[in-house]
RNA sequence: GCCGAAGUGGCGGAAUUGGUAGACGCGCUAGGUUCAGGGUCUAGUGGGUGUACGCCUGUCCGGGUUCAAAUCCCGGCUUCGGCACCA
């Protein structure tokens, strides 16, 4: 019988549907494990990035489940999103059908692949059963002050036709289409992330399950930073200019003053004096350019004088105060106090318009002469020209200037942070309606509780001009107030689909929570928090930040009991492939460049650098054709074997046929034994064996051994499979045991039930298979983890190397009890190390336990 | 520019704590197979050198620590990722 994948995969996959074998409730006598991956948006098909990631889950699931723990293991699909829309506008065909088809096919593929998901778990986020609770926590959120409107600036797609937050901003372009982004002001629904800002922070130092990289940049995203707020009082005047300086101790070189372009203050400085005029076309020239000059590379330090003086607060001397483009008006107060000599923009802008320079820190070795510096120095030094503080090290004294500006009362210790609040209002149809109502006469109001869900219209009609179509639909906005009952419209802004991600993991411990809020706190308490999650480190920011967030709100609303949603995380890597490309038809897919010409024009094929897979490189490999060609087993064991999980890894098809041929391999000796061994039991317990078989005994519970450290400690299945691969070789070796030889076929036996056992994880299809014909009842996928005896995986004898300075000399095989100092003495006594080292003195001997002996000689 | 990760055969990658570098797989070579081909099984496969037991050399480059370094320390190069006028 020849090894045919897709027959008996679609055997199993069946039998585990009608079983529902990996169907769970909560358990209290068992422990829990919630395994998670980063559930798909339903885009039509899955990609090799989803194989890949849910396929390492869903190892660590089985295994899991085969350890004894009750495996929470769902799956769903991130259902709201701006392609089901544009879909309705290119294909006229309905966000919902569309969404629906996609969610029904790749539903089918993910089945296909032998995940062993919990599929009554399923949830969509665009079933009104699912939003109706965000609704919920909106309407909450905004009492609690949490939720507000803002007029502000915000970043804008066009191509889009939406808003982004800053986090789905890379680079000045947008996050999904690249089209550069621009700025527009509109009111805008927020989230109050910063008001759980130093809780976000704090905790980044509390998980140790997280990549040290993913919280590095969660630090470096929410950017905190400690200094002084100072005030500049006006020359002429009252009033001051509040500053923010982590650079206290350069206060008394501060020479100019810089205020941000879009700053209010700037016109209003320049009002009624003869610059005014300039000021504003400079300051309309310096917004259209934003946008532009956060992109580019190279940028001009621009600014213009505004006619206006302040004074430094410790020196007292004037300072001029100019509008400049480099300051951004949101980060700290929007105006910089510039300190030439000790900042290299400042040091710029002074030089252009021939401002003052004053050193105030000076370097040990040298003296600066601000006539002759041709750039700001920015190192440490010891403080001058600084009054009191002269003498002192630069970075000593913040604190100093610090407590001395609040005695004064010219300044005050603050912290500044780089995170914004999270801007989650979308001006598009297929997302979740944010439950407000505008009164004429009584304002924002939210929708009664008991008017949820406020249900996405069917009925709506898309332009290709974009905007949102519910702000076109007055069945949709127009409504009554819920507190005076008088004409009110609805909001027809619709939330992040961030969102949507942000509870998603929760919804899984109880879908069908249909009671006020949604969630069931005590199935939560039994299975949250995610023990492990898993997902591409696209997400490192955005998602996971927002989760953690969102995870704290709830928490605060007494929904959830955890303070983090996810204790460990498992970034993996990408799936890449090489490029390749006709010089007259560009990129080519892998069909259409077979034996390496193009199938166009039947020039040669270029082979281009390997990138990540991506449609606009035509680098892909489709899942459908593997599972067609190979089955969803090797597609499985390939993507694990070839790179372990948390690279990127490289596409090889000939790494996909070795693959294949190891389970064709482990299914051939199992059928070569199958006749003889199908009566017999495997060994087990202590059995007198001759040696070869014994050897083979050995391998087998190492590699038990092995497996499961590789599996467990490290997620490093490439070494746990080729340990499997080694036994599966190692029962090939052995001298084929007579029919009638029955204590060596029960070892053949042990040793190949162990090699199926571990493979379960891995390749659930064949194992399953080859289980039931070696005569199990029961499913694989059940079978308890198998232990390993230490006393029969550990070595009688074993390889001492000998070394002479270092240098590998000589081997040596003894006992594994055998005495150290004999062990020392025979390595002396090897033929090979006298002759070696005949004529020279030895002067130590150093043994390591079970390794290797060193003779150091001279 | 700043921060972080990585660099090992022809290739993907092993080497858990400093202790036999290159497991396993791919590719390649040779051989067996009622072997057309493919498949399959067995053996070999870092480089150099020698008839041979062998010897020399070798983990990006240069130093250092150590009896012993892919692994630790210092300096540099390259690649990838993140942040980038954040005051």
């Amino acid at each position: 019988m020849k090894y045919e994948p897709i027959t008996i995969e679609e055997k199993w996959q069946k039998k585990w549907d009608e079983e529902k074998a990996f169907k769970v409730t909560e358990d209290p006598q068992k422990k829990k494990y919630y395994l998670l991956e980063m559930f798909p948006y339903p885009s039509g098909k899955i990609h090799i990035g989803h194989v890949r990631n849910y396929t390492i889950g869903d190892v660590v699931a089985r295994y899991k489940r085969m350890k004894g723990f009750n495996v929470l293991h769902p799956i769903g699909w991130d259902a709201f999103g701006m392609p089901a829309e544009n879909a309705a506008i290119e294909h006229k065909i309905h966000p919902s059908k569309w969404t629906h088809e996609n969610i029904e096919h790749m539903k089918k593929q993910l089945k296909r692949m032998g995940f062993s998901y919990d599929w009554d778990r399923e949830i969509a986020t665009c079933e009104p059963e699912y939003y109706k609770w965000e609704q919920l926590f909106f309407i909450w959120m905004y009492e609690k002050g949490l939720a507000y409107k803002k007029r502000s600036s915000v970043n804008f797609c066009a191509k889009c036709d939406t808003v982004l937050a800053n986090e789905q901003v890379e680079g000045g372009q947008c996050w999904r289409c690249g089209t550069e982004v621009t700025e527009k002001v509109l009111d805008q629904w927020f989230f109050k992330i910063t008001a759980y800002i130093e809780e976000l922070l704090d905790y980044c130092d509390k998980l140790p399950g997280w990549p040290e990289r993913v919280m590095t940049m969660q630090k470096n995203w929410i950017g905190k930073s400690y200094g002084c707020e100072v005030d500049f009082p006006m020359a002429e005047g009252p009033g001051a200019i509040k500053v923010f300086t982590t650079r206290q101790d350069t206060l008394f070189g501060a020479t100019f003053m810089l205020v941000a372009a879009e700053h209010p203050l700037v016109m209003e400085l320049a009002k009624g004096k003869p610059c005014e005029g300039n000021v504003k076309q400079f300051v309309e020239k310096v917004k259209k350019q934003d946008k532009l000059m956060r992109t580019s590379e190279y940028y001009e330090k621009e600014g213009l004088f505004l006619d206006s003086y302040c004074l430094n607060p410790l020196t007292g001397w004037k300072m001029p105060i100019y509008a400049a483009n480099f300051v951004l008006a949101d980060y700290g107060t929007g105006c910089v106090m510039a300190v030439p000599t000790h900042d290299q923009r400042d040091f710029e802008f002074a030089k252009k318009f021939d401002l003052q320079l004053i050193v105030v820190i000076s370097p040990k070795d040298r003296t600066l002469d601000p006539a002759t510096m041709t750039e700001a120095y920015v190192d440490e030094g010891i403080l001058v020209n600084s009054g009191q503080f002269n003498g002192m090290e630069n970075t000593k004294v913040l604190e100093a200037i610090a407590d001395f500006l609040t005695v004064q009362g010219k300044g005050k210790r603050t912290i500044q942070y780089r995170l914004r609040d999270w801007g989650i209002s979308r001006q598009r149809y297929w997302g979740a309606p944010i439950p407000m109502i505008n009164c004429e006469k009584c304002g924002i109001v939210p929708v009664a509780e008991k008017d949820l869900p406020v249900i996405l219209p069917e009925k709506v009609v898309f332009s290709p001009e974009g905007g949102s179509p519910l702000a076109s639909l007055p069945e949709f906005f127009n409504t009554t107030c819920p507190k005076c009952g008088g004409k009110a419209t609805r909001e027809t802004d619709t939330m992040d689909t961030f969102v949507e991600s942000s509870w998603y993991f929760d919804r899984y411990c109880c879908p069908d929570c249909d009671t006020k809020p949604g969630l069931d706190r005590k199935k939560l308490d039994y299975w949250m928090p995610v023990d492990q999650y898993i997902g591409g480190i696209e997400h490192a920011i955005l998602h996971l930040l927002y989760s953690r967030f969102y995870t704290k709100v709830l928490r605060d609303f007494g929904v959830i009991g955890v303070d983090e949603p996810f204790t460990n995380l498992l970034t993996q890597g990408m799936v890449c492939k090489e490029t390749m490309k006709c010089k007259e038809h560009g990129y080519l897919y892998p069909e259409q460049a077979a034996d390496g010409k193009c199938h166009l024009c039947g020039k040669d094929v270029i082979i281009g650098k390997t990138e990540k897979m991506s449609k606009s490189l035509k680098n892909v490999i489709d899942p459908d054709f593997l599972v067609k060609n190979y089955g969803a087993d090797t597609a499985r064991i390939f993507c694990l074997f070839a790179a372990p999980p948390e690279k990127d890894l490289e596409w090889s098809e000939q790494g996909v046929d070795g693959s294949f041929r190891f389970l064709s391999r482990l299914w051939r000796i199992v059928e070569e034994y199958l006749e003889d061994i199908k009566t017999v039991e495997p060994l087990s317990g202590v059995v007198e064996l001759e040696e070869e078989l014994k050897a083979l005994r050995r391998k087998t519970h190492q590699t038990i051994r092995k497996v499961t450290v590789d599996i467990e400690d490290r997620f490093h299945f490439n070494t746990a499979i080729s340990a499997v691969m080694e036994l599966v070789n190692a029962v090939y070796q052995i001298k084929r045991p007579a029919s009638s030889d029955k204590i060596a076929l029960a070892a053949g036996r042990e040793a190949l039930e162990a090699a199926i056992i571990l493979l379960v994880p891995i390749v659930p299809h064949i194992t399953e298979e080859l289980w039931q014909l070696l005569g199990h009842k029961d499913l694989a996928a059940n079978v308890p983890w198998p232990e390993f005896d230490s006393t029969i995986a550990s070595e009688e004898e074993m390889t001492i190397v000998v070394q002479i300075n270092g240098k590998l000399r000589s081997r040596m095989t003894v006992a594994v009890d055998e005495d150290p100092g004999k062990i020392k003495a025979n390595a002396l006594a090897d033929e090979k190390i006298k002759s070696m080292s005949e004529g020279t003195q030895i002067k130590k001997v150093i043994y390591v336990p079970k390794k290797l002996v060193n003779i150091v000689v001279g």
